[in-house]
DNA sequence: TGGCTAATTGGCAATTTAGCCAAATAGATA
DNA sequence: TATCTATTTGGCTAAATTGCCAATTAGCCA
């Protein structure tokens, strides 16, 4: 695989991976129902403030959510609400495993 | 978050994390035009066999790919090729990302 | 059996990531 | 201005990931 080709496939992994972890799966799901602010979402996620501050952070690195800032509070919302399609795959290949293992076990 | 949510999001975020690396990505791309054993794999990605092998086993685990042997070559396909879904939705991150650094230049 | 090829596994060092606390920043408001 | 709230950043440690080499496993064939 020469440079280019490797570049190309690495800056479209760091978009999936930036989903690749439970909270920030939680964080794109919920800002799915629309905006919030990181106080609420800090709520929800029940973690330190700074830890959701650089989830957030890190799904804004990747372009995956876009920031807002009104008074002293900052907004979140998705900016390619196209990642939500990730939820569907996702439960299918865990509907092929979960189905696999029920048929190896007869 | 509860720990039955949490372990939710952590199961699902574990398959994407699964194709989250630009080989993973690269080897799911590739399957998705067939079947392939590991040494054409190997040669493809030009990385040791072993580590092939192993990003291969963690797409194994994550339930997106299939292996399957044949003589005493391995070959790998696609268990859910709803995951080729992802390349469309990362793509259009990336179109809006760079749209909008193209507009927050001008 | 012995040797060959294909693939996996074990083990290690280097790098990256996660999550907490403390400190800094920024807006609102008295 | 002083203070309060919301958020980010810096710094640290623990844990996970990556990729290589070496060793092992497994099938094929002479």
């Amino acid at each position: 695989m020469d440079d280019s080709t490797r570049q190309k496939y690495d800056s479209r992994a760091r978009i999936i991976k930036a989903m690749g972890h439970g909270t920030r799966l939680f964080l794109v799901d919920e800002l799915s129902r629309g905006e919030r602010c990181v106080c609420e979402l800090q709520e929800l996620v029940g973690a330190d403030m700074s830890t959701v501050s650089k989830h957030l952070a890190v799904l804004r690195e990747a372009g995956i959510v876009k920031d807002e800032k009104r008074g002293n509070q900052v907004f979140y919302s998705l900016r390619c609400p196209c990642v939500l399609n990730f939820f569907a795959c996702v439960e299918s290949v865990m509907q092929t495993s979960a189905t696999q293992a029920v048929e190896l076990a007869r």
